[in-house]
DNA sequence: CCAGTGATTCTCT
DNA sequence: GAGAATCACTGGC
């Protein structure tokens, strides 16, 4: 039992946020969520079950991976029980983990420095690496083959919540606004970001 | 701002 | 089945 079966999908968006997202060598601090809901004329399962959107309806904790436009993989953390297709969708990462591995499949150029010594207030090449769904996918390799696995510990994929009482990574503050690129729905406000601090820094939209 | 991109889904035959 | 519409995006102006 996890905080993805006990909470309600909104809350869950916002608890990741300051959560560690990894996959193999590389990860990142979740600094961006936005919630997707069974009754949201925004989710891809409110249409119900298809092809493409099957493991959103598996049980919480599995990953539901999509292609976006044809090019892009997209990663969300299914939430609730199984059957009823909710998720969150992780839209930007503070790139922490393995950041020469992240900066070569990206394409970007890395100078080969430490890659813990993050430059003090990140360079825009640093803030390139993670900053949208289909980039972080890319920077952590995933893909399609990760669709409908479960995120775990000792999984390729997984998530590390934050300490709320002794970590200063979670943020105080957390603003919500609506979400981005979406055309139904825009009246509900799922997208979840830090409303000030470091961590704000990386999002991949201020507004 | 906007073009490229191609899988998926929708709407008819 | 075929053709059209629709995108939970990115990168380059």
């Amino acid at each position: 039992m996890t905080i993805f079966d006990t909470a309600a999908t909104v809350d869950i968006a916002r608890t990741l946020l300051g959560a560690t997202l990894r996959v193999g060598k590389t990860a990142g601090i979740i600094v961006e969520t936005e919630a997707y809901l069974a009754d949201d004329p925004a989710s891809h399962s409110c249409n119900g079950r298809s092809r493409r959107n099957g493991s959103m309806f598996l049980s919480a904790g599995h990953a539901y991976v999509y292609r976006s436009y044809g090019v892009h993989w997209c990663f969300n953390v299914v939430t609730g029980p199984a059957g009823v297709g909710e998720a969150v969708l992780v839209r930007a990462l503070k790139p922490v983990d393995g950041i020469a591995t992240i900066a070569e499949r990206r394409g970007i150029v890395w100078d080969g420095s430490d890659a813990f010594n993050i430059p003090a207030g990140g360079g825009a090449a640093m803030k390139a690496l993670c900053s949208g769904p289909g980039k972080l996918c890319q920077a952590l390799g995933i893909t399609g083959d990760m669709d409908g696995s479960i995120i775990g510990p000792d999984s390729p994929v997984s998530i590390t919540l934050p300490d709320r009482v002794t970590s200063d990574r979670a943020p105080a503050g957390i603003l919500a606004t609506e979400r981005i690129g979406i055309s139904k729905g825009k009246d509900r406000l799922y997208r979840f970001v830090p409303a000030d601090g470091e961590l704000r820094r990386w999002i991949s939209r201020p507004k």
